[in-house]
DNA sequence: ACTCAATATGGTAAGGATACCATGTTAAGC
DNA sequence: GCTTAACATGGTATCCTTACCATATTGAGT
């Protein structure tokens, strides 16, 4: 790979007019600027990002730190990210935590060595550390879908605890009285807000005696886990509500074993749908988080940052969700007791 | 954010020692390791691998420039990528092209200037400019999923012809006669290699002149309008063949609003499963590649190159395709002519 | 003819880390 | 007590680019 200074030779020039041109800065003679193109494109120079990103203390790269790429929620996110960024001329390095907090450290040290300018990130646990972790080496970020209590930074996700909320409600009005809730990690926010939710709404019907939450982890394994757990409960629970995608999945295969019909036997509801891209004929009852929005929004508000430092009181922007009846929820059958 | 001379400065030696304690390297006493390591993390001195990167022509850091994030095929490349990459310390930038050339180049460009120590690429296009961009500032890189043909280069995929293959097959074994292909840009070359195995599969039985191949977009937009038009044929197909799993949504919603079931009215087919971890009852024939293989391989394969470049031979590594046929297909029902 | 501004180009240092060479100290060996 | 090797630390140059200052040339204005 060619230098400045190659081309400079070539051009028989210095680096600095050559600097010049590349810029569009300065004075440059017509004649010396043909001339410096000519060298530019012999060499096929690129200038090296690096050294400049040296100087300026700007590398235009922003890192996205998820738990798994894989979940389409977090998949729609990063594509959110990626568009606001590229937008901006930014580009995104993406981290899979697979929800440890050591993988979490390990790769936020990397990319603070790496000086990206701001970091966009889905904590892996609600504790501060990370944050703290980021704060003090005074790189930007902005935590997503996961709210961090007590804290004051930027965040950008939904009301975890209201959408649950309606996800409930809307079970309660087709006249579930039993509903286990089957969550992921205690520690991660969004887990413990979506029950929190399940909670509140029992608690309005005085049903609050009720509620059977399991937490687990967000993946399909421990939804199935879950689900086997909670259907031997007595009574059976007449509905399930899975705190995020994966449990669902898992859920559904441990009631499709266990030859339960959904929603004849049980109704499932879930936090967040299969990517609509994927939906011929979409069968859950979700509520929906605008997951491309979310990352979007968030990159916006993470760029906001890093061109006006000074700015402000840190923001919270809560994207509302939206609540999709479909079939996998129904009135409980009448018990043969 | 400080920097190895203010943690020289505040222990008392020179940049050089710091240096030495953080690399493990040449001979420092008990007590100024001590000293140091006191100072570094009083300070929270991250080192700058900008700085680094600088000086060793190194990075650690990969590019994955894929033509979306959102598919879920490449959801499942790209965490294959991010892991093997991640195992031997490297990041990876992602970038989404939407199969434009355009932003390829654009891509490309931002991605050698940041030094880059690797791309795998999704060509957006068969034409070898890219490769050519990319080799001649000797940018190491792997080409995924798609060939690149005439071009001696490093290549994970598997055999669209072959799988496509397999698939038409299946459907003239259940008696259809009536196939109709819907693909992705004819310059693609996953589209045209996946409509060449429809045509070999269609000659072998004498059927070349029954064959209807539709190019387009490989998105869920363009496969529905393929699926229309292809419905409008006469006589009209038994089958369609989705040359990817957007097409086959796309295809999937076109029947149903001509209220067309599947299999019973059409079969249909297609390459790309969605994501085993959303389904629970999944539905459609299809080819499964397997796209977390594949992101690794290729991942290893670039990271060998960059420790051994002296190395040899470009290799093509094509990966076994499966063939999983499931409810969308079936024998054609006999006409009432 | 002379001044001054606009035009055009180059040299140097800095950004942060480290390879390499140089120097200084300690302790072992005879 | 003196040589020699191991131990311990520092100075300088370099990776590539560009901000800043310096210098040189041209041409307009009087």
């Amino acid at each position: 790979m060619s230098t400045i200074h190659d081309v400079a030779k070539l051009a028989g020039v210095s680096p600095m007019t050559v600097s010049r041109v590349i810029n569009n800065s300065g004075y440059i003679h017509k004649e010396t600027r043909a001339r410096v193109e000519q060298a530019i494109s012999e060499l096929g120079y690129v200038p090296n990002a690096l050294a400049r990103s040296l100087r300026f203390k700007q590398t235009h790269t922003l890192a996205l730190v998820i738990t798994d790429i894989t979940n389409p929620y977090f998949t729609t996110v990063a594509r959110g990210v990626e568009d606001a960024a590229s937008e901006q001329g930014f580009s995104v390095i993406f981290c899979n935590t697979d929800e440890s907090r050591d993988d979490e450290a390990e790769y936020l040290n990397v990319l603070v060595q790496k000086q990206v300018d701001g970091v966009l990130l889905v904590p892996a646990h609600s504790s501060p550390d990370s944050i703290a972790f980021l704060r003090e080496r005074e790189v930007p970020f902005v935590v997503l879908d996961r709210r961090i209590p007590g804290t004051q930074v930027d965040m950008v996700h939904c009301d975890s605890e209201q959408g649950a909320y309606q996800l409930i409600q809307h079970l309660l009005e087709l006249g579930h009285r039993q509903i286990a809730a089957l969550s992921g990690p205690e520690a991660v926010m969004t887990a413990a807000d979506r029950v929190a939710g399940y909670r509140r709404a029992l608690a309005e019907r005085g049903l609050a005696d009720s509620a059977v939450a399991y937490f687990g982890e967000f993946t399909i394994d421990s939804g199935y886990r879950l689900a086997k757990r909670a259907l031997k409960l007595s009574p059976q629970p007449t509905a399930f509500f899975a705190a995020n995608n994966f449990i669902a999945v898992g859920a559904l295969r441990a009631l499709r074993e266990a030859n339960l019909p959904v929603p004849e036997a049980i109704s499932v509801v879930t936090f967040d749908d299969l990517p609509e891209s994927m939906l011929v004929d979409p069968f859950l009852t979700v509520v929906r988080q605008p997951a491309y929005e979310i990352g979007r929004q968030a990159t916006r508000l993470l760029l906001d940052r890093l061109s006006d430092k000074a700015a402000a009181e840190p923001r919270e922007i809560i994207l509302p969700t939206q609540l999709i009846i479909r079939r996998s929820s129904a009135a409980p059958q009448l018990k043969e007791t």
